[in-house]
This record gives C-alpha cells, sequence and structure tokens, in this order.
RNA sequence: GUGGCUAUGGUGAAGCGGUUAACACUUACGACUGUGACUCGUACAUACGUGGGUUCAAAUCCCACUAGCCACCCCA
C-alpha cells in the first residue's frame, strides 16, 4: 500500500495552481497599491502566543490546534492564523520605530485541526493584511475598499461585504448583559447549543441556523445600539466613508466574531456559493491585542481571506501555460537541430516543448495539437537540406517556409 | 467530537447472486497525406477500498474496519 498525504492535507496540482497564482499575484499587486509591504514569520510559534492572543476559551484554541513539545521541551503550535505570528514579530522586531504606521501583509499556510469539508480544510492558506498605529475609522474604511478592490480585480461580484461593530471594553459587556437577559427570557425556545451559548458566549445565538432560535432571537437587542459614543461615532464614520466612495456593503449587526481579540469593526465578504463555508473573508480591528502581546499600546486592523475559498469562487480551471512553438523533428538529424533551436529560442523567452523520445511526426503533431502549442516548426531532411524550415500555424493550418535561425522565428512567432 | 452518504481502471461511470467486469474520456501505437483537430483500427481492471461472513456461486447480500465527501460544532 503506497503512503497517502494526512487528512485534510492537500495537494495543488497543475491545472489548479495556476488559480493560486493568480490569486496570490492579484493580492501582491492590490495591496502593493495602497501601500501594504509582505512580510514572512514562521509557520509555528509558541503555542503561548495563540493561547493568549485568540483566546483560551476559543474553540481554536481549545481543540483545533497542532500543538506538541519538541525536542527541547518547548510547547510549540502550527499557527492557526496569521495575525498572532504578524504581531508577534511586530513587537519583537519593534516595526513602530521605523514608523507610526505599519501596513503589512502576508501568506501561507495555516493549521487547524478540524473534519474537513467543502472549503474547509486541516492545512488551508489565509492571504491576510494588518495596519498596526491608526485609529481613525478612514484606516478601517480603507482595508474595506482594498479588500473589495482585490475581489474586483479577480472579476469577482460574489462575496458581499458585511459589517458590524462588537463595541468595546467599555461597551461590550453591557450589551452582552443585554443579550443575555433577553436570550433567559426566551430560553424555552432556544436549541440546546444556545441554551449552551448562553453562558459561553451569548453573541453566539445570534447566528444560530436553527430556524426558532432564528425567531426567538428576531427582536433581540443589537449591539449597535449599545455602543458607547466613542464606538458609536468610530462605526458612523466608517459607514460615511465608505458611502462617499461608493463601496457596497450591508450592515449586520448579528456578526459574531471566533476570536477573542476583535473590537469596534468588524466584517465579512460572504457568499452563498460555498455551501456552509459563507465566509470567504473576515477581519476587524483588533485595538487591545499589540498591548495584551507585552508591545506598546497600538491599535491594529486586519483581515484574512480563505484562498481555497476564493479560488472555489473562480469558475472553471485555471489555465495551463501554452507553448509557443512545437518543434516537429523527422529523423536524428533533424532532432538535433531541433534541440538546438529550441534552446535558442527559450533563451529569447519563448515558450518552446518538442519530443524528446524520437516518436513519429503524426506523434509529434497530435501533441503539438494536444498542447496547444501556437505555432509548430517542421524540420525533416528536405527542411534540413534547404536550411528552411515549415512553420505551421495550428489555428487556420497555413505554413511558411522560414530559416532554422533564431531571429526569423523569434520575428515569426513575435508577430500574430 | 457527532451525524448522513459513498467506495469498481489514470478519469467519469455501467453492473442489482452465475457476464470474457459494459460504455465514454484519457494515454500509446497505427490507417487516411512526411503535417494535429474529424473519422476508423488496435492496446490498456487475474480486478471491483481492506478484512471477515452467507452461498454450489459475491463487484453484486451481511458485518467490521479504513478512506473520501457533505453536514453539525466552529471557522477563512
Amino acid at each position: 500500500m503506497a503512503i497517502t498525504g494526512i487528512k485534510g492535507f492537500n495537494d495543488i496540482l497543475p491545472g489548479e495552481v495556476e488559480k493560486w497564482q493568480r490569486i496570490e499575484a492579484t493580492a501582491r499587486r492590490v495591496f502593493e497599491i495602497y501601500g501594504f509591504s509582505e512580510i514572512r514569520v514562521p509557520i509555528m510559534e509558541k503555542t503561548e502566543l495563540f493561547s493568549r492572543s485568540i483566546g483560551d476559551a476559543t474553540d481554536i484554541v481549545e481543540k483545533e490546534m497542532y500543538s506538541f513539545t519538541d525536542k527541547g521541551e518547548n510547547r510549540v503550535t502550527l499557527r492557526p492564523e496569521g495575525t498572532a505570528g504578524v504581531m508577534r514579530s511586530f513587537i519583537e522586531q519593534k516595526l513602530h520605530v521605523l514608523d507610526p504606521v505599519t501596513k503589512l501583509y502576508y501568506m501561507g499556510p495555516m493549521f487547524r485541526y478540524e473534519r474537513p469539508q467543502k472549503g474547509r480544510y486541516r492545512q488551508f492558506h489565509q492571504i491576510g493584511a494588518e495596519v498596526v498605529g491608526v485609529t481613525n475609522p478612514r484606516i478601517d474604511a480603507q482595508v474595506l475598499i482594498m479588500l473589495c478592490h482585490f475581489f474586483q480585480e479577480l472579476g469577482l461580484t460574489e462575496p458581499t461585504l458585511q459589517i458590524n461593530s462588537l463595541g468595546c471594553p467599555e461597551c461590550r459587556p453591557l450589551y452582552r448583559a443585554a443579550l443575555k437577559e433577553y436570550l433567559e427570557q426566551r430560553r424555552e425556545e432556544l436549541c440546546d447549543d444556545c441554551r449552551r451559548r448562553m453562558e459561553t458566549n451569548p453573541l453566539r445565538a445570534l447566528d444560530c441556523k436553527v430556524p426558532g432560535c432564528g425567531v426567538a432571537t428576531k427582536d433581540a437587542p443589537s449591539v449597535l445600539d449599545h455602543l458607547c459614543q466613542g464606538c458609536d461615532d468610530h462605526f458612523a464614520a466608517v459607514r460615511r466613508h465608505l458611502d462617499v466612495t461608493k463601496t457596497p456593503y450591508s450592515v449586520n449587526h448579528r456578526m459574531v466574531r471566533g476570536l477573542d481579540y476583535y473590537t469596534r469593526t468588524t466584517f465579512e465578504l460572504v457568499t452563498g456559493l460555498l455551501g456552509s463555508q459563507s465566509a470567504v473573508a473576515a477581519g476587524g480591528r483588533y485595538d487591545g491585542l499589540i498591548e495584551e502581546l507585552g508591545g506598546p499600546k497600538l491599535p491594529g486592523i486586519g483581515f484574512a481571506m480563505g484562498v481555497e475559498r476564493v479560488a472555489l469562487l473562480l469558475s472553471g480551471e485555471g489555465f495551463a501555460r501554452v507553448p509557443d512553438l512545437f518543434i516537429a523533428a523527422h529523423g536524428e538529424a533533424a532532432g538535433d537541430e531541433a534541440f538546438r533551436l529550441m534552446t535558442l529560442l527559450q533563451g529569447e523567452g519563448f515558450r518552446v516543448e518538442l519530443d524528446y523520445e524520437g516518436k513519429s511526426l503524426k506523434s509529434q503533431m497530435r501533441r503539438a495539437d494536444k498542447l496547444g502549442a501556437r505555432f509548430t516548426l517542421i524540420i525533416g531532411e528536405d527542411e534540413l537540406a534547404t536550411g528552411q524550415g515549415m512553420l505551421k500555424a495550428m489555428a487556420d493550418g497555413s505554413q511558411v517556409a522560414l530559416p532554422l535561425a533564431a531571429s526569423p522565428l523569434a520575428a515569426a512567432l513575435s508577430c500574430s
């Protein structure tokens, strides 16, 4: 029995990988327009970093982390998300002394021990961005606009923006208490899960999928009515900036976050096309996190998107690169000439293919067609004798004789 | 961690107790013209996830295991 891969760890094969490259290249291009620089941090960190930042009581920390003890008796964890490691690096490398505003983006694998399903894997990939040092709500809007810009560039209209505010350490506890009180009144109408949630995290009851809970929480108090003045003003400003820049969004006051560090603005890009995994990208403000991790008292905001989920939205296959030229050679001497010309043209930057096995001309033509080559250069004994190869345009079958040298071939390949 | 569904070649699949395990695609070679697509021919599963059981007879029925998918929980 051959060795198989690990459950929930996938191979990304040619044909699919082109889509990933496009997503990554688009992210780099768009994020850099907005002044973000890439940062690369390790995929493992001390376990403590994640329990401190994400929150001890969250599902991620409680049951989904790939944690183990290394040979030096250190507790380490394969990162389940990107923000914690980036913030650790930010603090450790004292990036804030270089510039009061830091804009970073990252991409790479994350690991969560969950049951795999559509759009959810144990090794999955995120592209994320973080801004540290700006409290002004314009940066919230900026980040959202950038995210929308990214999806536009990919030609996707589907994920739509939803925003909410979770308040701050001042006003959230008050809201939480108000919500809990409301839920207590309706205890009978709630599902078992929600009754449990009432204690651990009452906000979760708001996005429960059980129909009965939806009805029961229909008139539940909204966070947005419980924001303190500062949070309320902040959220209003974010919306104003989105309106002014004509960025489409909707307010979803029932939106909840799974990580503890979020404050004030939170958002998700959601789609109905991915089964139960509706969130394609999500993020928010985390004003207390950096200080919590032992860094300076600086605000932050960021998001992460799931690359697998974005790839699922990109219709069709990523298509493979097609050769500019296939050189079909008939006979040993012609094969040598084909190889020489191929090397020359590759040096000029053309994608050139040929047959390595000395197969029949027919086979070679078939392969040229299969690969989708735009042109095929045919070289046999006659062509070798005259020094003129036949260049065939595969689309219409027309042929012209051309000298067997790099520059005339390069010229022919460049036009049309 | 909990449910449901499914497991036949490189792929999509037929098969419903006795068949040489269909068919299509892919791949390879060949015919038509030293030159692709269309057409045609030939080849490609001692084998039906693994292990047991029932039966004269199992890919087909039963059980267990494993894997995959989807959903719940939760999340990007």
